[in-house]
DNA sequence: CAGAAACTTGAATAAATATTCGAAGGCTCT
DNA sequence: AGAGCCTTCGAATATTTATTCAAGTTTCTG
């Protein structure tokens, strides 16, 4: 696209690195560098180390995930250590989870942004999540499962 | 401190590593290497990323700490998404979570091996945890709260 | 027992990320 | 205007950890 360089702020620039690892598979810092120059932004390695801890930003396998998170709240990285089993129904997503963890993963799910999810109900040992449609069930399916089998961990280091 | 290097096999290499990320304070591989050396036992920094990676040690902040969990189970690296506060009273300590998670905190505190709990009940958003006296529960008080304040993470990384 | 396959390990190296240092710009206060 | 004082950022570098490669062991199998 652009091959000029633009100069932006810092929310422009980090709005756009969320843009980018969003849309294409970006696995690491240099992989982001490159992307943001190919949308016309310069910027140095150093710079999106920062950018990525100040986002919260996760790396799940080999590729960043931007799924924010208010500061402090409970990220979509913990997921694994109470997911049993995920499985799509038409436009819902049932959830086995860990006995008696079943509040906490919903409460990850309703609070984490950017997922298609409409509503959750929990039970003990069960979530149910409610998407708009079967498509956006076996996205939201997918995602989870993603997460759940790859390691995942915070991208940065927050002094 | 016998100065004499010895060979040992994997297992019991491991299970010293266990034992001085407990007694000391390391922060990086080579701090557990110069540790293994101390205790007579000569290995490459490879083989100890190897090992942390295997025995799932986590990172909390600048040093390792070694709580083991049943692989695939919800380790204590999930706390701090959910803990709000964390009050010692008597051999108790009491935990304030977020809504609905507590159940997950307690899942949690019950599973994590190495900590000073004889048990745990969980409300909606509070969890008590009781210890076996008032020293155990100021232990348990202060661990939980450095894990909840320091960027925790796994060691290594598991393919 | 020969040979193959699998594991374990260290040395060296690569890979990935964090940090230091210095410069540049924008503030406010006087 | 000029003196402090943040904030932001890149270049270079340091730090830390993972991986590659080759070698030594053990274990399995015919």
């Amino acid at each position: 696209m652009g091959a000029t360089s633009a100069t932006v702020d810092k929310t422009t620039r980090q709005d756009l690195i969320l843009r980018v690892i969003s849309e294409r598979d970006l696995g690491t810092q240099q992989d982001v560098v490159r992307a943001l120059a190919n949308e016309g932004v310069e910027v140095a390695q150093a710079t999106v180390s920062r950018d990525l801890a100040e986002l919260g930003v996760l790396k799940v396998g080999q590729h960043y995930l931007a799924l924010p998170h208010d500061p402090g709240s409970a990220g979509i990285e913990v997921l694994p250590s109470f997911v049993l089993g995920i499985v799509p129904a038409q436009n819902q997503v049932v959830i086995h989870t860990r006995d008696g963890t079943a509040g906490a993963v919903s409460s990850v799910l309703d609070r984490v942004k950017g997922l298609k999810i409409v509503g959750t109900i929990a039970g003990q040992d069960t979530v149910l999540a409610i998407a708009p449609d079967a498509a956006a069930a076996g996205e939201v399916a997918n995602l989870i499962a993603d997460v759940c089998r790859a390691k995942t961990r915070p991208a940065g280091h927050v002094e």
